[in-house]
DNA sequence: CGGGCCTTTGACTGGTTTCAACTTCTGTGG
DNA sequence: CCACAGAAGTTGAAACCAGTCAAAGGCCCG
């Protein structure tokens, strides 16, 4: 059974068997706490992640100190602060450990070296960056379609395991809005 | 003077002299004009648009029946609605011309041969996606971060050249409020 | 079993929408 | 080149979605 990273690169791209542990050499593995930060405001976007297992949040804090959620990544999800990362700048954003998380990371200029050496990996990439834009394109749709209190039926509906998964008051941070508000919408019918 | 797709492709990727005319003939070349329709909601997302000169916009229409503006492209933008536009379906999605209009049209099948016959273009597209895909994840952001009024001034400050282009009407569209919002925020003194 | 974190409740507030009417701009044909 | 019709922008009043604040209740984990 192949490391988990090398089996979702191979749904996407064919490699050869002696390839997988190769790439594996430019990840190192780490592994975080429920609530540990992986990356603080202010920190270099040094790493992006791969999650193996466990599930990460990426959040700022807004200027009235509340702690608003852009992201969750799960089991073959990737995440980081993808403007700071691309230029290796500090970021404006948190990373978090929302349970006990294992992930593989790779910093800016091994990825560079990953990419001369494993060009197959563009593809992957290229596949890897498309569906999440996509996916962020239709978020984008949701967000102005939708009132606050459809955004949460819908999120409940396509998304009703990983509800279970999560606190409350994360899911309120994601979809925008209050734990107030979030439990005056559970209190009433359906419409 | 290369046609303009294949200068852009060469400010990420290096191709031979030849490659250029070569992988122009994979796309096609059309002309919209101001106001026309390139795509309408139940289309076939059968394009991906490479924008020559011109803008274009993608908007839905919400069930009010008011137009919401999710993306503005200019010259050396790519669009199209990625989700539809992947798994081939149909499109909920308008895109429409803002100004007389200029692009490169690339439909999927052709796409795939293009990276079969250019696999340096899986690198172009990874970095193009990877770009976009951060610039929405900053949008969201401020999405979540700036109260509508804070939304028009940060696009204000960041694109006044662009502001010039459009009409306010579809700046209101753009940021997600009414024509008369924008105009009460236009009257006020800027805080 | 205790403390702190999470969730709920209710009253008040405000940013933004809605609607309707009016004014100004723009482009097209006579 | 002017006239006019439709499109775009402005104004003000009333309504509403969702936030804020404060306080009480529930529940998880040490």
């Amino acid at each position: 059974m192949a490391e988990q990273l090398i089996q979702h690169l191979q749904k996407f791209v064919s490699l050869k068997d002696e390839d997988g542990p190769a790439i594996l050499r430019f990840f190192q593995a780490k592994s975080f706490k429920k609530k540990e930060n992986l990356v603080e405001e202010g920190d270099m976007a040094k790493f992006h992640y791969f999650v193996v297992k466990g599930c990460l949040r990426l959040f700022f804090v807004n200027d009235k100190g509340v702690e608003q959620t852009l992201q969750f990544a799960i089991e073959n999800w990737w995440l980081s602060d993808y403007m700071a990362f691309q230029s290796q700048k500090t970021t404006d954003f948190y990373i978090q450990a929302v349970e006990n998380t294992e992930v593989r990371a790779i910093d800016y200029p091994t990825q560079e070296r990953l990419f001369e050496e494993f060009p197959q990996l563009e593809r992957y990439f290229r596949l890897i960056y498309q569906r999440a834009y996509a996916a962020t394109q239709l978020r984008v749709k949701y967000l102005f379609d939708l009132s606050r209190e459809e955004l949460y039926y819908h999120f409940s509906d396509h998304y009703p395991d990983f509800i279970q998964r999560i606190p409350q008051y994360l899911l309120a941070s994601f979809l925008g809005f209050t734990p107030e508000y979030l439990s005056e919408i559970r209190k009433k019918k359906r419409p």
